[in-house]
DNA sequence: GTCTATATACCGATAGAC
DNA sequence: GTCTATCGGTATATAGAC
């Protein structure tokens, strides 16, 4: 039978992406793969040459341009403190749309050796990260700048990966998935902290 | 051959919990829990009726008392700061020393369907998050508690998830990882943000 | 309570036709 | 570039001896 929609590796690898941030490297197949992008599992080898490498060039896909799409917003002429709420803001909506970007950013956390890790930091964090210590030295030089961008990132980072969870907590109201309403929350906290009346409601 | 050393669940269950923690569910086979258990496969059938159900106790017996540990720490006569410091700390310390807490939490969030995500707040946060929620009022009645909490709870555990990572990371130092140096750098943010100047107390 | 042996299914990967 | 067929290995889980 003539192929009648022959696939790249592109096409393979986008459609891979989710079906790795939702169930992990050993929780998918090569035959669940072939499944979705609609070849046979030997087809997959004529692209890769073994499950490792696909993996790998997903993350690498899904985790391409972020970096520089955040750092972008860092390195215009704002004041610093508009460019801190620009980065927040910006990086929330990220996370919150790409769901998969998120998945696979803490399963490389728990799973990745060190040269993955270090692999991963360089390609995905290292100009953003540079960016917004930076920026946090030029806004609170008392502060530990390594220790304060983590917690900012922290923060977002994790309400969203908690969105599913904080349902059933105590408090819990749809617009706290809202990535805007997270947003403003974070930086309220972070620029004045509870003991301030200078907070914008 | 007479069994030399039978073993038990709780045994077989905390033999088995690094290896979860480490792997995942899907990366940990009952012949790999077998190996460090001293047993082989079959026997594990005696004491669990399948794969899935060992896990699942796995889980359960990891997160034991975690909650009934950090809502002592709130329950306390000292004043609200006092009491938020006390709980920053203590969680701090917790998830430091037990890393396979922290990682089996991280996967259960990923992998967790809804129904074991639901049943995990119950068990695990409810006291804990119910208690940091009413101190977050008591501390700072402007700021949305929900919001508050999650914030707090996710500089800690980011902080920690991302230890490995973070020294590939401008700016950091071994000292970043003091769990206690954690706690400080936390609760002062918190507390009084990076304008601290203009705080009215 | 643990063993050996085994049933059954799925896995990653290859060979060779088209 | 994709297919079918298949290899060798490993997975979960069971059966039955001790």
């Amino acid at each position: 039978m003539r192929p009648a929609n022959p696939k790249n590796k592109v096409q393979i690898l986008e459609m891979a992406i989710p079906l790795f941030a939702k169930s992990g490297f050993n929780g998918v197949s090569m035959r669940d793969i072939a499944a979705v992008v609609g070849i046979s599992a030997a087809a997959l080898y004529y692209h890769f040459s073994d499950k490792q490498s696909l993996y790998l060039q997903a993350v690498a896909q899904a985790f391409a341009n972020k970096d520089e799409t955040l750092t972008k917003t860092l390195a215009t002429d704002d004041p610093p403190e508009q460019r801190l709420y620009n980065f927040i803001l910006k990086f929330s909506e990220l996370i919150y749309q790409d769901a998969n970007f998120l998945s696979l950013l803490i399963r490389e956390m728990l799973d990745g050796d060190d040269e993955r890790l270090q692999k991963l930091t360089r390609q995905v964090f290292r100009m953003q990260f540079s960016s917004i210590i930076d920026l946090c030295k030029e806004l609170a030089p008392k502060f530990d700048p390594h220790l304060l961008a983590v917690s900012i990132i922290g923060q977002l980072v994790y309400h969203i990966e908690t969105k599913q969870v904080r349902v059933y907590l105590k408090g819990g109201k749809p617009e706290h998935n809202d990535p805007e309403v997270i947003a403003d929350h974070i930086f309220n906290l972070i620029m004045y902290g509870l003991k301030s009346n200078c907070s914008v409601e």
